[in-house]
DNA sequence: TTTAAATCCGACTAAATTAGTAAGGTATTA
DNA sequence: TAATACCTTACTAATTTAGTCGGATTTAAA
């Protein structure tokens, strides 16, 4: 029930991403060496979120990322959506009629749906205001 | 941010004492099979579960385990606590002031509140009345 | 037009976690 | 005293995670 070390990077990338909005384009470097990720690694993860599409590209000389659409429309959810592939926690699904109770299953729907109402309403402004020590 | 084949187990585990808690200990062979567990894993869990204080063990012949409180006070949550080892999914505690943001902790805390919540509100008895297919 | 900065892409690897086995010890009761 | 069932620890195979690495492609600026 831990979100990973990936996922944590995304959403911390994607937090520095909402903080220099206006600021044109930032660098897989630029964002690396501020929040303190493996540069290589968070390479994977932003091509991951692109392919999502909550994040667009540009290549070459004074490319990087930036956000598709403004912090304000952009949820938390997605992003983990998108990296830690769905929230479904439910595995049950194929072989699950011949299980003696399904109640599991129920749970694990609460839960999922609980998560995700969750996260569907954290927007990445509010999180800007919070927490930063300085920059 | 799946709940762990272990958790999984230890849930049904928990719901077919709850289904039983009329009938004295059941002995952990017969919640393997009825459940379709493998049984020396289960021991470990059942063992963790005892140890958590939500389950009561009778050793010997015809021992087993039985619930510690009714149905209607045993929650989910509680179950899930003891297997995954705190729902919390902040990980930075210890070196978080160094980071140039903790928006990340902040929203990590919103997603353990909001699991934590969801589950400590979910108790056993609920889940019988769904899912039985028969027994 | 060349060069440097950047994204893109796929393959690889080490470490950690998970899921489960195995074996032997201890308590209880018939 | 024998069978049953919990208790405990150690081990292992498979999977997942958290990266690394090398090179190709795109783009803007010099």
């Amino acid at each position: 029930m831990k979100v990973s070390q990936r996922t944590e990077y995304g959403i911390r990338a994607m937090i520095s991403l909402a903080r220099h909005y206006d600021d044109g384009p930032s660098s897989i470097k630029e964002i690396a060496t501020g929040e303190g990720i493996p540069g290589a690694f968070l390479e994977q993860i932003m091509a991951e979120l692109r392919r999502g599409g909550i994040v667009e590209s540009q290549r070459g000389v004074n490319g990087g990322y930036m956000l598709s659409k403004s912090p304000n429309e952009t949820s938390v959810g997605t992003v983990v959506e998108i990296l830690e592939g769905s929230l479904s926690p439910a595995r049950c699904e194929s072989d699950c009629s011949k299980m003696p109770d399904c109640s599991t299953r129920t749970v694990l729907k609460k839960i999922e749906e609980s998560i995700t109402k969750t996260l569907d309403n954290i927007y990445l402004d509010e999180l800007l205001k919070v927490g930063v020590h300085e920059e």
